[in-house]
RNA sequence: GGCGGCGUAGCUCAGUUGGCUAGAGCAAGGGAUUCAUAAGCCCUGGGUCACUGGUUCGAUUCCAGUCGCCGCCA
């Protein structure tokens, strides 16, 4: 499949929050993604951002003395600096308080009402301020009027308010999803989704009183007096910061071309939102839908639910803690390599130690060294000659396999499955050394070729495991690819095959890739 | 309460359309080595495949019910 483009996109994170592990296992992901296909030579755009209107941050900020654009750039660039300090390559960042973001918001509510998607009601009901959202009176009634979330009171609302004609695209999106079983993944959200559909949908009250935010929000063109209900603000990035629609200004030509989204990665708790709300805003709008909505699970941490007082939250600073420990890298390793994307997964430091330790140190890690020392000891560190007779076959095959697995897992995500394949290399190579024994040939000079074809095949199976985990860990593969005496950027689309390795290429300066932790 | 999923070796899980002695990784025990980060390699698991019935020549794999866990919805 020859993809030429990849667009992929994250939420944007509510400044409420400062980062924890669950934004990083998204960014993360979507990251290891965009450099895949940049590695592949597709033309990527990675987007992440802010998302910062709504009530909760006017009252937050309210309760520090600040005013909500005050609060938000505070709290914003901890975000910024979290995904600088874990190597994320994102592209663009958007912040939906970004001047570029909210005339283009505007320009689509006016699309909207053009095209009769928006008309003019009053909403009467209960509100959980906490989560932005509407609740209806029996789910009300169920908690005893509080939020099923948080537990603080609902707010009685009682306004006129602009509506979106939702329900009027119902049988379209149901047929679309049908239609696309890639749209909705994994395969278990997209019948919840079915599932819920099949009871009905309700036009959406999509504006609020401006007066009650503190005027911290994006008006409507048609009502000054309200503004645009915060998730239809926050979905509308994923456009808008493509310079979607043209509103004469710079950024309109700048990346429209990269829509649709091949892959919006989210969270479970945004399921509805994402695959419901903004499909049909897009096709109100007559834009085309993205091709898959993919939502992953949640961490759990030393095997509770994350929480403040347990003790056992995986926050910023915690994670910032064990990159220092263990390299970014390796956390970054971890939580693609530990849970398949789309199930609910553990932290415990014990595992994150322990799959450290095996994978890494004793597998990768010490694959290397001991490759680059006996290329070093034999052979004056530099490449051998390859040799038919070295009898490399598994090594080979397995190389062949883990080319021919990359592609396919990552387009559905499976990092661990990727990565399963990547182990099998060093595994397979591993023990090779073990079965051909180069270190006793090197005794006798009559096996010289064949113990130069030997290191050679190892040589190239350590180098194919570090291009191929290169999206997951660009500096470790970096320094590995450079004790193999390789730099530069690497297309994995030109160097992802065996045999590359020149004969006769100096090695670089032997050090441990990933010490072994006790 | 409705819909859906799950319950397989100590732990985490694979097990296509039912059929050779039920598998992998990790952990644990033993062995032969030394190039390497005391890492790596080899050997070792006999587990009522949740329970109970049923269909079948034969079910972990199909059906029904029971118990337990989880997700979405109400």
């Amino acid at each position: 499949m020859m993809g030429q483009k990849f667009y992929v996109t994250t939420p944007i994170y509510y400044v409420n929050d400062s980062p924890h592990i669950g934004h990083a296992y998204t960014t993360i992901a979507a990251d290891v993604l965009a450099r895949y296909h940049r590695a592949c030579g597709h033309q990527t755009w990675f987007l992440t951002g802010a998302d910062e209107h709504g009530v909760k941050i006017v009252k937050a900020a309210a309760e520090k003395g600040l005013t909500p654009r005050q609060l938000a750039d505070s709290v914003v660039v901890h975000f910024q600096e979290f995904w600088k300090f874990l190597n994320i390559s994102n592209d663009d960042f958007i912040r939906t308080s970004d001047a570029r973001h909210e005339k283009r918001l505007q320009a689509i509510m006016e699309r909207l009402l053009q095209r009769d998607q928006v008309y003019q009601g009053k909403y009467e009901g209960w509100y959980d301020e906490g989560q932005e959202e509407f609740v209806t009176e029996s789910a009300a009634r169920e908690n005893q009027y509080q939020s099923a979330i948080s537990g603080k009171p609902l707010v009685r609302y009682s306004e006129p308010s602009w509506f979106f004609r939702l329900s009027q695209w119902r049988e379209k999106l149901l047929a679309y999803i049908q239609a696309h079983p890639e749209f909705i993944r994994p395969e278990s959200r997209r019948n919840e989704v079915l599932s819920k559909l099949a009871d009905g949908l309700e036009d959406l009250s999509i504006s609020r009183s401006l007066a009650k935010l503190d005027n911290w929000g994006v008006s409507l063109p048609n009502d000054p007096t309200h503004c645009v209900y915060v998730w239809i603000d926050a979905l509308s990035n994923y456009i808008t910061a493509l310079g979607y629609p043209p509103i004469g200004q710079e950024g309109d030509q700048g990346r429209w071309d990269f829509w649709p989204a091949s892959l919006q990665l989210i969270g479970k708790d945004i399921l509805w939102f994402h695959t419901v709300y903004w499909p049909c805003l897009l096709m109100a709008l007559d834009v085309p839908l993205p091709r898959t909505i993919f939502a992953h699970g949640w961490w759990t941490s030393e095997g509770k639910k994350m929480s403040k007082s347990l003790g056992n939250f995986v926050s910023r600073e915690v994670i910032t803690e064990l990159c220092n420990e263990y390299s970014r890298d390796a956390f970054r390793y971890f939580v693609l390599r530990e849970v398949p994307f789309g199930a609910d997964g553990d932290f415990s430091r014990q595992a994150f130690q322990l799959r450290y330790n095996v994978d890494l140190a004793n597998g990768v890690g010490n694959l290397l060294a001991r490759t680059v020392n006996m290329i070093g000891r034999y052979f004056q560190a530099q490449v051998p000659q390859p040799d038919p007779s070295a009898g490399a076959q598994p090594v080979q095959q397995a190389a062949e396999a883990l080319i021919a697995a990359a592609g396919p897992a990552m387009e559905q995500c499976r990092f661990n499955a990727y990565l399963d394949k990547v182990q099998d290399l060093v595994n397979a190579t591993n023990k090779f050394i073990d079965v051909t024994e180069p270190f006793k040939l090197a005794k006798d000079a009559t096996q010289r070729q064949r113990l130069g074809g030997i290191l050679y095949a190892c040589a190239e199976a350590v180098r194919l495991v570090l291009s191929y985990l290169e999206p997951f860990m660009p500096d470790k593969a970096a320094e590995g690819l450079s004790q193999l005496g390789l730099a530069g950027p690497r297309r994995l689309d030109q160097v992802g095959r065996w045999g590359l390795l020149t004969p006769g290429q100096a090695l670089g300066k032997a050090a441990m890739l990933f010490p072994r932790k006790l």
